[in-house]
DNA sequence: TTGAAAGCGTTACCAG
DNA sequence: CTGGTAACGCTTTCAA
C-alpha cells in the first residue's frame, strides 16, 4: 500500500533507526543523510502509519463528539466552537453518532469524548476522558454541564425586559415535560421575575401541552388569548412555540406586538424571519463548545479543572415585544419594589 | 490500560493462539477451554485493540463524511440516510471537518470517504475510495453527483405549478453567482418552463443580487413589485430568498398570495412557519445520503457501480401560491401548447 | 486440538 | 552520529 519506513531505509541504504531520526527531526543525524532520507520520503509520499504509532504508545490527538442532533443550528455552533478549540490546540475533532463508533475509535487511539450522555458518567466514557453535557443534571452531579447552566439568567432577562416595558399580566406557554431541566428552570425563573417585580403569580397564566411543538405554542396561546382577561405578553418556552403563538394571534386577528407581545427563547435561524421578527434569547453555543473542548483537553492532559466565569445568554430585542397598550392600574398598584 | 490477549492467555494458562481461537470463534478448540477463555475475557472487559488489528491487515469498516455545513437541515437529513445505510451494512460513519482529519483517519484504517470536494477527484481521496458530491460538476465529470442532479426537475415542477395556476408573468429572484450550478440550472429551467407554456421570456423579470440572502430576496422582490407591470408570481431561488420576498410584499402592503404568489426552493424547517406557509420544493436528502453511502460501500468492496433511478425532488404546495387575481388576456393569447 | 514464532510499522533503547 | 533489537497487540502460519 503506502510507503513504510523500512522501504525508505532500503532505498536510501541506511537503517530504519536513521530514517526515523530524519523523519522525527532528531538533531543527532548528519545533514546530508537527513536530506537524502527526507527527499526520498517526500518523493514516495511517505505518511507514517498511525496504527503502528498508536501501538507503541504514541498519541493521536483525536477527540470525538457524540451527537445525534445534527441539523440543529445550536449544535452546529457548539461544534464549530469545539472544533476551533480543538485544532487550535493541535487536536482533531470527529463526530460520531453512536456509542459503538466511540468504542471503535477508542480502540484506534481516540483520546477523549464530548457527549450528551443521559447517565452521570464519572468523567469518563468507557475509560476515556469525557466532558458530559447532561441535560437533566442529577442532584449532586458534577459541574460539567456548562451547557445548560445559565437558562435561569436568560429567562430572567426576558421577563425583566417585558416587565420593564410595563407588562403585568404575562403568560407562559410551555411544554408538559416536567422532568426537563430547562422547562423547570424557565418556569421557576418566570415566577422569580414576577415576584421580584411584586406581581402576583397567577397559575392560570401558565399553559402546558405536549403536542408537536409549533402546535403546542398555538394551543397554549389560544387558551391564553381567548380568556376574558388575556395577558398582554407571552413568554414562550422556545422560538418554535413562539411561532405557534404567532399563528394563534393571527387567527384571532390580534396584531403582534400591538395587541400582544411575544418573546421566545433560542434565537433560531428563522427567528428574525418571522413577522414580526421575534424577540428572544441567544445562548453563546459557540463559546460553550470552545469551553467544552478546552475542558476536555485539560482533562486529557491531566490538568486541574479550571473554573471559569459562566457564559451568559443574551437578550435579542426585536419587533415582537413592545409596551402594553393599556396598563391596568390595578396591577400597577400591586407593585412593591 | 485495557486487557490484552496476552494477559488473558497468562490468566487462563493457555497460549495466545488458543485465546485467539476462542475469541474469534474458531471451531478447532475444546469446548471447556473456549468457555474458560471467553468468561475470563468478559470478566476483564476485553476489547480487541483495533490498531493492532489494522496493522495486520484487518478491516475497520470505518467510513467518514467530510463536511462543514453542520446545522444545515439538509445535510443532517443526508447524514442520517448515509448513517443508516452504513450501520445497516455493518459500517461506521464518522464526520470529519477537514481533510487533515481524513488523512489522519486513513492512517488509522479509514476505508472510504464521502465528501463535497471541489476538484474532480478520480474516485479517490488520498488513495481512498471516495464518493464525491461535487457542487459544480465539471464538464465530462463522473456521475457521482447524485446529490444536485435533479434541481432541473424540481424547478420545472414549481414553474409548471405556477403556470398551471394561471400565472403568465412570473418573476425569478436569484443570486448573482453565475458559476453556481444550481443557480444556473434554476434559471435555465425557469426559461424552459416558460417556453414550454408558450410564454415569452422577459429578462427584466429576472433579478439578481449578491447581498446577504434574505436581503437579496427583499431587494429582488422590491424591484419586481414596484414596476408598473409587476409579475403575479415570483419563483425565488431558495426559501431564504422567498422570506425576503415576503418582507418586500409586506412593506408594499401586498398580500401573499392574494396579490402576489411566491414559491421557494429547499423546504427548510422554517418554511411552513412563515406566514403564509411557503410553497416550495423538497429534495429527498435522506435517500440521497443512503444512496451515497451505498455507492461508497460498493466502491470499497470493489463492486461494479449500480446505476439507479434518479431520486426526484417533490413540490410541497402550501399557502403562498394561488391563482392570479386577473389574468392578462394578452398573455393568454400567447399560449401555444 | 494446541503452542511457538514471525510479521505488520513504528518507536525506544542500547551498543557501537 | 549510527545500527541492531525489542516491544506494542494482534493474526497467520507452521509444527507438534
Amino acid at each position: 500500500m503506502s510507503t513504510t519506513i523500512t522501504e525508505i531505509a532500503e532505498m536510501t541504504g541506511v537503517s530504519k533507526s536513521t530514517v526515523h531520526r530524519a523523519l522525527s527531526g532528531s538533531a543527532k543525524i548528519r545533514g546530508d543523510i537527513r536530506k537524502l532520507v527526507l527527499e526520498c520520503a517526500a518523493r514516495h509520499h511517505y505518511q507514517p502509519n498511525l496504527s503502528a504509532r498508536v501501538l507503541v504508545g504514541a498519541r493521536t490527538y483525536l477527540a470525538a463528539i457524540l451527537a445525534n442532533d445534527f441539523g440543529n443550528i445550536h449544535f452546529a455552533q457548539f461544534l464549530r466552537g469545539a472544533g476551533e478549540a480543538a485544532s487550535g490546540a493541535g487536536y482533531h475533532l470527529l463526530t460520531a453518532s453512536s456509542e459503538k463508533e466511540l468504542v471503535n475509535l477508542k480502540q484506534l487511539g481516540l483520546e477523549g469524548v464530548i457527549g450528551f450522555f443521559q447517565e452521570d458518567l464519572e468523567a469518563e466514557f468507557d475509560g476515556l476522558p469525557t466532558v458530559n453535557l447532561v441535560k437533566a443534571l442529577p442532584p449532586g452531579g458534577r459541574k460539567d454541564s456548562c451547557l445548560n447552566s445559565e437558562v435561569a439568567c436568560g429567562t430572567l432577562q426576558v421577563m425583566r425586559y417585558l416587565i420593564g416595558l410595563g407588562h403585568r399580566r404575562i403568560g407562559h406557554v410551555t411544554l408538559s415535560i416536567p422532568r426537563d431541566r430547562d422547562v423547570k428552570t424557565k418556569l421557576s425563573e418566570y415566577r422569580h421575575a414576577l415576584k421580584e417585580a411584586g406581581i402576583a403569580y397567577d397559575p392560570s397564566l401558565v399553559v402546558r401541552s405536549e403536542l408537536y411543538m409549533e402546535q403546542c405554542g398555538y394551543e397554549g396561546a389560544m387558551t391564553l388569548l381567548t380568556r376574558p382577561d388575556p395577558p398582554t405578553a407571552i413568554f414562550a418556552l422556545s422560538d418554535i412555540l413562539a411561532a405557534g403563538c404567532y399563528r394563534a394571534a393571527r387567527e384571532l386577528k390580534l396584531r403582534v406586538p400591538r395587541d400582544i407581545s411575544i418573546c421566545g427563547y433560542d434565537d433560531k435561524e428563522y427567528s428574525s424571519l418571522l413577522y414580526p421578527s421575534l424577540t428572544t434569547v441567544r445562548t453563546p453555543y459557540k463559546l460553550l463548545g470552545e469551553r467544552a473542548m478546552k475542558m476536555l483537553i485539560a482533562r486529557i492532559e491531566g490538568e486541574s479543572g479550571m473554573d471559569e466565569e459562566p457564559l451568559l445568554p443574551v437578550l435579542i430585542p426585536r419587533g415582537s415585544a413592545t409596551r402594553p397598550r393599556k396598563i391596568s392600574t390595578n396591577n400597577l398598584s400591586e407593585k412593591k419594589i
